[in-house]
DNA sequence: CCCGGATGCTTGACCGAGCAACGATCGAAG
DNA sequence: CTTCGATCGTTGCTCGGTCAAGCATCCGGG
């Protein structure tokens, strides 16, 4: 540890938990309106989305994790799910006989646009009903400071620096 | 559906991924240095916070819920593991028989005590550096005004009004 | 060519969280 | 006082996720 302990401010703390909180309330309605509306979870229906935005609307297993901040295993969970419902389907990489892709099925294009509109709704009344274009632009560019902060450096000993 | 679905545009869609993705890299990383550190997960060092700051360091359980936004069964759960560490007591309420009180015993007060301060520079480290004090005082706002439009109404329905 | 370490995906064991259901208790209405 | 609906906390079930181990494959050094 550098030096003692510098907690949060009153306004720091305000801050810290109407996010966190706001957060978890957010991610929560979301989840359960996919559920509801379509049938998916979050998680699926991101991965679909993932999916529908790549070339030839396959990726690879690894790329797939990396891009969602998930692990190969849930991964591999998730698409074993999606498959089951028929909405991706897995075909080998040639290049690399290891390697899996995931390719969205046209059950799985079609899925997705079902549940798209009420999703985007949804984000749209719980969140940027809140904020106007400058908030976003902030918002925008302060996460994506953080997240560059924190998966580049994925390590925890960067957490608290030794002395500087 | 009131009309046809307004798409997020590019910067609100880029300000939405950088914002989850950050978030759940954020909540990962502190998640696993409370683990190492303190061998408390989030869940449960934010249920100590909450009973340290409660008169008499007590609550009850339906109060540790609301205050968490979790379920019921998530906190009968959760103070059962602090329980079994000896960390929290449970208690009896006498005005409501069916009441449950977990009350933040001197073992656990400690636990929060030494785990507190790796826990407040890792939230500095990965949220606070990057922010400036007119981002946080924003952000408060901010997240403040979208956590209300989300607990008061609970409900989905008010995610797609009908008309108005 | 062969071998050893690294990488890619999957699987098994485990854990934490939510939902639904349950018994116990409260409180108000008759 | 009795009764009925609502509320509190707990529990069974299931789902989704991580971790660690495993097998197959790749690739670079001898």
């Amino acid at each position: 540890m550098a030096g003692p302990t510098r907690w949060l401010t009153p306004e720091e703390q305000a801050a810290w938990r109407a996010y966190l909180g706001s957060t978890r309330l957010l991610v929560h309605a979301l989840d359960r309106q996919l559920e509801a509306d379509a049938g998916l979870s979050f998680t699926e229906y991101e991965t679909l989305v993932r999916l529908s935005e790549a070339p030839g609307r396959r990726l690879r297993m690894r790329d797939l994790a990396g891009a969602s901040a998930a692990t190969r295993s849930g991964v591999t969970r998730t698409v074993t799910r999606l498959e089951r419902a028929g909405l991706v389907r897995r075909v080998e990489c040639e290049q690399d006989r290891r390697g899996m892709h995931a390719e969205l099925t046209d059950a799985g294009a079609a899925a997705l646009a079902a549940a798209a509109p009420g999703h985007v709704a949804s984000v749209r009344a719980h969140l940027f009903d809140h904020l106007d274009p400058a908030d976003v632009g902030r918002l925008r560019e302060l996460f994506g400071r953080i997240r560059d902060g924190l998966d580049v450096t994925g390590e925890g000993a960067q957490a608290v620096p030794p002395a500087a």
